[in-house]
DNA sequence: GCCAACGTTGGC
DNA sequence: GCCAACGTTGGC
């Protein structure tokens, strides 16, 4: 099973819209950059769980766990003229982009910062905190995913 | 709002 | 194929 993190501007789409939407899931489209689509298309299976990151805000950092909820397909925003997603180039027999449904899970028991982020040994890894990092989908090591988790059950900056 | 970093586009 | 221009991302 994969582990991903996926990054998303609450003021567009937060981790508690994911909640409240119909059976907690949606359809996560609209990805438009190359490795960020060969993440989708190539590495994602249902069931892979997600940290999910809320970007562009106050408070950026990881707050809440999802999951893969289909196989990839091709994203349908690309077909659709009146979509700002909408790509001529693209074709359904050679689809250019993909995407997932994406199912939320739990929220995680505290928003693990950015600034947590980084300060962390163990996470020194984590592509989200390297510099110039823009991609809004890329893999996470299992262990990297459970210690971020870990993170939001202990006291900010705790033991 | 600013600005650095980066991907994409298009002229040549 | 190079590279400057441009648009976007995202932290601050």
């Amino acid at each position: 099973m994969g582990q991903w993190l996926i990054k998303s501007e609450p003021g567009s789409f937060s981790f508690e819209n994911l909640l409240a939407a119909k059976e907690q899931t949606t359809v996560w489209d609209g990805v438009r950059n190359y490795q960020a689509r060969n993440f989708i298309r190539d590495g994602m299976k249902m069931g892979d769980k997600m940290l999910y990151y809320h970007s562009s805000t106050a408070q950026p950092g990881v707050v809440g766990v999802a999951e893969v909820a289909s196989e990839p397909y091709p994203d349908p925003t690309q077909f659709d003229p009146r979509s700002r997603y909408f790509d001529p180039k693209s074709t359904s027999e050679q689809p250019r982009w993909f995407a997932v449904d994406v199912r939320a899970l739990e929220p995680l028991p505290r928003p693990v910062s950015l600034a947590e982020l980084k300060e962390d040994s163990a996470l020194g890894g984590l592509k989200v905190t390297q510099r110039g990092n823009r991609l809004s989908v890329m893999p996470v090591s299992r262990a990297e995913f459970r210690r971020i988790v870990r993170l939001s059950e202990q006291e900010p900056g705790g033991a």
